[in-house]
DNA sequence: TGACATATATCAAGAAATGATATATAATCG
DNA sequence: CGATTATATATCATTTCTTGATATATGTCA
């Protein structure tokens, strides 16, 4: 993830997952228009995410084949990762309005001390 | 910053920054009561990040003495950390909306391809 | 022919976060 | 009296994350 702003990778491919399975490539892709150039992410960052996602149960993953085209694995979220996303979600809404508060508070008089 | 959303800590700095000036323990305060237990940072990040913020131009810094307690170092925005600051606050509205976007959709069919 | 899109994956290098440590004083609590 | 907490700045080692490149393999477009 570039930019200043950077949400946790895994909550952004949880919440792209609870549309429907998706393979790795397209779930890049989802990410990156949903952020209309806000959101840019690499390979080298999502596919080690997406592993651990795996490992720790929170997505299912399964091999496509295809012909003339790689192989997709596409990947699933489970109920366990769907209560994670819930939870992330409750985060993000308390964690936004924190940062929002914080960068959209007018300018006040001194009040250092 | 901890948790699983990390906003760019020289955002939340010059946020907080904007409302007056303040010293680094005044501005970890400000951060912590703000963000409601949902942002807590160590001094760890704090420090080199108001050092870099310095060394750009974007905050000056002035030393206070006090008697019985440490000297604080008292931090001001500048012109140039306001307009970094604004800069900043247009990002995160994107940032977030899209964040938002991706986050609070509503589970739909299978749509992989 | 070169570049780009599809598709997964790893790796080195650099950047950042975490938590501890150091220093120093005052107040509070048992 | 000893321990902890609050005030106050700062550094450091360890771990973790990000970045950008590399590897592999095919189809399409200019």
């Amino acid at each position: 993830m570039s930019g200043l702003f950077k949400p946790d990778l895994s909550a952004l491919v949880l919440g792209t997952l609870a549309a429907g399975p998706k393979h790795g490539y397209a779930i890049t892709r989802a990410i990156r228009e949903a952020g209309r150039g806000n959101l840019t992410l690499g390979e080298g960052q999502l596919y080690p995410v997406l592993h651990r996602l795996q490992e720790l149960g929170f997505v299912s993953a399964e091999w496509h084949a295809q012909t003339g085209k790689p192989s997709r694995k596409v990947y699933t979220i489970t109920e366990k990762g769907k209560r994670r996303l819930a939870k992330q979600r409750r985060e993000w809404s308390e964690v936004s309005a924190g940062i929002s508060s914080i960068l959209m508070q007018a300018s006040k008089a001194d009040n250092h001390g």
